[in-house]
DNA sequence: CAGTGGTCTAGACCACCAA
DNA sequence: TGGTGGTCTAGACCACTGC
C-alpha cells in the first residue's frame, strides 16, 4: 500500500489523516467524542503513544480539544476573519463605531486593565522613546461571547506624555474609542503598520488563550502613526493561530 | 530536583527553555551542533524520548535543523520580511521592476512551470468561473540564493480566456512581470486582497519547503481585481511560518 | 563503520473529568 | 471511582550521515 511518494508515511500520520477525513465527512460532528487513544491503539494495532501522536496533530490544527478526564472532542471550527485594514479605517472610529464592528465576528470584549509603567525595551524603539520613559498600557483579553472561548490577548502602549489625563487612560474610552480620543488630542492616526509572525506560545499565553502549548500563536504588532509620522500607539496582539484568518484588502 | 520553580512545567519544556536560552546567549552559534538527545538525556537525567521532545520544540520554532545521521544544528535565523502592500504597488510593476525588488530580502529565484488546466474547485468561486473552465497556472518555487533554502511555494491561477496567447503563459513574462502584461490586456490590477491563515503542511508542502512536518506553514491567498471588480488572478502561496514576517503598511 | 535522529513498543504513574 | 489523557521510562529497530 505504501510506496507512492515519500516511501512510508508514519503510522501516526496515517491515523491522523483517517481521523481528519472522518471529521471532514461529518462522521464526527462538533462536540462529538473521538475514540480514545487506547481504542485507536487497538483499532490500528499500534502502541498507545503512537495513537496519541495522531491525536496531537488534530489538536495542533485546532480540530479537537482534549481534556484530561474527558476525551478528545471535535471543535466547532469557524475561524474568525480579522480585517486588518478596514477595521481601523477612519470611517469606523470617525463615526463613533468600535473598530470591532468592522469584523464579521464581532463577538468580543472583556477584561480591560489600564496602567502606567516604564516602556518595555522592545517597545521603546518603536515609539521613539528612551529607556525609562513612561507609557500607558491597555491590556485586554477578548473572548467569544457565546462559546466563552478566549481568542486574543492584546496590549497597547501609548506614550504617557501624550495621553496623560485623557479618556485613553480610563477603561472606557468613550465613543469612537482610543483613536477618536487621539484625534481630539491632535494626534489623528493616519497610517498604520502591522507585522505578523508565528511562534509557539509562552506558558502564560497558552493559558490565557486556553490553547495547547504545541500550537503556534500569531504575534501581531501594530504601530499607528499620526500626520507628523510620530508613532502614537504600539499594539501587541497574540492570536490563536487556528482561530484566525487575517485579511488585508487594499488598492494598488 | 533542586528548585521547585517549575511546579508542573514538563521536563521537556524546561530542557527546551535551557537550550533556547543557550542559543540566545550565543553559546551555540549558527551552524553549531547541539548536544545529541542521548547526551541531553544523560545531562538532564531523563529518558531519550524526553530529550527528543525538547529538541522537537526547537525544530518547530525554526531554531535548529535536525538530520538523521547528523545532529541538531543551529539555524542562521533571519526571518524574511514580506511587504504585502508595497511589493505589488503599481509603482513597482509600472516601472518595470519585479515585484520582488520591493522586499528587503530579494534573494529569491525560481523554478517556474506554466500550464493550462481546469480550474480547481476552491479557486473557481474566487475567479468567478464555472466548474470545468480553464485557467492558466503558474507554479513557482522560491529559494534563498545563498543558503539554497526553499522558502515559498506559489501557484497563480488566471482565467485562460483572459491570458491565452499572452506573455503571461510564457515562463518569462517580460519587463514588469505579469501585472504589466495584465495592464496591457486591459485588465490593470487596481485592488488586491490577501488572506493569511496557518495550518500544518501536507507531505508535499513539507518536502517542497524542506521543513519538518510538525511546523506550520502560512497559507497566503491573494486575489487581484481589475477596475471592473473582476478577479483576474488568484495566487496561493505556502510559506514556512518560521521564515517569514508579514508586513502590511497602509493609510487610514 | 559508528553514531545520529525518527519511529515504535510496552509498560508505568499521575491529574483530572464524568458518570 | 473508573477511565481519560499527559508525562515519563527503558528499551528496540531502522535510515541516514559523517568518517
Amino acid at each position: 500500500m505504501a510506496g507512492e511518494t515519500g516511501a512510508q508515511r508514519p503510522k501516526y500520520q496515517r491515523i491522523a489523516d483517517d481521523l481528519k477525513a472522518a471529521i471532514e465527512r461529518g462522521e464526527y460532528g462538533p462536540g462529538d467524542r473521538l475514540p480514545g487513544e487506547s481504542a485507536l491503539a487497538v483499532q490500528y494495532e499500534v502502541a498507545p503513544l503512537t495513537a496519541r501522536q495522531a491525536l496531537k496533530i488534530l489538536r495542533i490544527e485546532g480540530l479537537v480539544e482534549t481534556k484530561r478526564g474527558a476525551g478528545a472532542r471535535v471543535i466547532t471550527f469557524r475561524p474568525l476573519r480579522r480585517h486588518g485594514i478596514q477595521r481601523i479605517a477612519r470611517e469606523q472610529w470617525g463615526a463613533g463605531k468600535s473598530i470591532w464592528s468592522a469584523d464579521d465576528d464581532r463577538p468580543t470584549a472583556i477584561e480591560t486593565s489600564v496602567d502606567t509603567a516604564p516602556v518595555p525595551a522592545h517597545i521603546a524603539g518603536m515609539l521613539g522613546l528612551e529607556e525609562g520613559e513612561l507609557v500607558c498600557t491597555r491590556s485586554r483579553r477578548f473572548v467569544l461571547r457565546e462559546e466563552q472561548r478566549p481568542v486574543q490577548l492584546s496590549t497597547s502602549y501609548l506614550p504617557y506624555e501624550l495621553v496623560a489625563g485623557s479618556a485613553i487612560m480610563r477603561v472606557d474610552t468613550g465613543e469612537g474609542g482610543m483613536y477618536a480620543r487621539l484625534a481630539e488630542l491632535g494626534h489623528t492616526p493616519v497610517r498604520a503598520k502591522e507585522e505578523a509572525r508565528s511562534r509557539l506560545p509562552t506558558a502564560e499565553e497558552a493559558e490565557g488563550l486556553a490553547m495547547p502549548l504545541e500550537r503556534p500563536v500569531i504575534k501581531l504588532c501594530r504601530t499607528v502613526f499620526d500626520a507628523d509620522g510620530r508613532a502614537v500607539e504600539v499594539n501587541e496582539m497574540t492570536l490563536d493561530s487556528a482561530a484566525y484568518i487575517l485579511d488585508y484588502t487594499f488598492d494598488l
